[in-house]
DNA sequence: GACTGAACCGGACACGGTGTCCGGTTGCAC
DNA sequence: GTGCAACCGGACACCGTGTCCGGTTCAGTC
């Protein structure tokens, strides 16, 4: 991996920056390359010589607010991190990402809707997470459950549940509620 | 509303027919508009006549697919229809759906992706279901575990499942077990 | 501080799908 | 058989995509 030129670096956090403002301002479905070149002051060859679409932009966004609490799962102090028991894990994940979905919907309705979702690098992350709780405690078909654990998580059904009335909060209370009687 | 002319009747059925041949045979995100209309032997314009876009018409084919269970869930026997325990309906739910998906994950997939799924008529009864159990079984939000307890049953999350090994058979087992500890 | 090759830039291009529009056709009722 | 309304379908303009290549900028070398 050779150092990245000073340029390149420079039209990078143009792009991300402008990027980050168009999925902020308007519907994600609805940011383009194209807007997204322009809004850069960019062209778009550029744009695609680094990302292959759109999807690809709001997930490297969305990767930066991710690490940290991935970070967090693997070596930070419990109930998130290594040392409490699964289903208090469990509930402490569901917390965590109801918030980081609250601030980021955008992101991630840009970067995850559908069957993308599954093939960003951050699911095979939170899976691997919620199946090893599982594991630990001892449920009946742990790879079957994951997915199901996690499919409340999407952004889709955050976005709709939001919109409807439901609160982070209220949701966040459901899902510890599910932890506590699934995984214990 | 007014009798349906002939010609009109036999170009819906032509159409029906041929996008359900085409959202069989290859992946439904590459079904078309334009692809539709001339499998079907029609012009555009006849197409977009009766149906705005292509998940419309996904979800014309598989709403006659769901008819069946919804009558059933309002009016069949026990466990699926009224009468048996929350838990125990929930179950029985969860394994119809399965079994229904299972079958028509194709029209599912063109249908439902994303936020679109929330917007069909087919969703709202289902919530509508599972709303109603939750309430009769007392949990503490219903209204925020309904989606919740949906969300595993998104085309999406099925699909990606059943590529990875996940039969409907072992899904349907572990959404049973959700559904006993949950709504008891 | 000039040279050089490699990395990078960006606009032009061809393509494919969308949704609309309207002249022509077909079916139905009287 | 006649008239009208509903219906048909292809042509059209538009938009976003992804690629390609001539031109530019950078960084290392002497």
């Amino acid at each position: 991996m050779t150092k990245e030129r000073a340029d390149a670096a420079r039209n990078r956090e143009k792009v991300l920056a402008a990027a980050a403002e168009l999925f902020a301002a308007k519907d994600p479905r609805a940011v383009t390359m194209d807007s997204i070149a322009r809004a850069a002051g960019v062209g778009r060859g550029t744009l695609y010589r680094r990302y292959p679409d759109v999807a690809s932009i709001a997930t490297a966004l969305l990767d930066e607010h991710e690490k940290a609490l991935q970070h967090e799962l693997l070596q930070g102090p419990p109930p998130l991190g290594p040392g409490a028991p699964p289903h208090e894990r469990l509930a402490a994940f569901y917390t965590a990402m109801t918030g980081l979905l609250d601030q980021h919907v955008h992101l991630a309705l840009g970067a995850e809707t559908g069957a993308r979702r599954y093939a960003t690098g951050a699911y095979g992350f939170w899976r691997a997470h919620v199946l090893a709780l599982a594991r630990e405690a001892d449920v009946a078909d742990p790879d079957a459950l994951a997915d199901t654990l996690l499919a409340p998580l999407a952004p889709d059904v955050f976005a709709y549940q939001r919109e409807r009335g439901v609160s982070p909060a209220r949701l966040a209370a459901a899902l510890t509620e599910l932890a506590r009687v699934l995984v214990r």
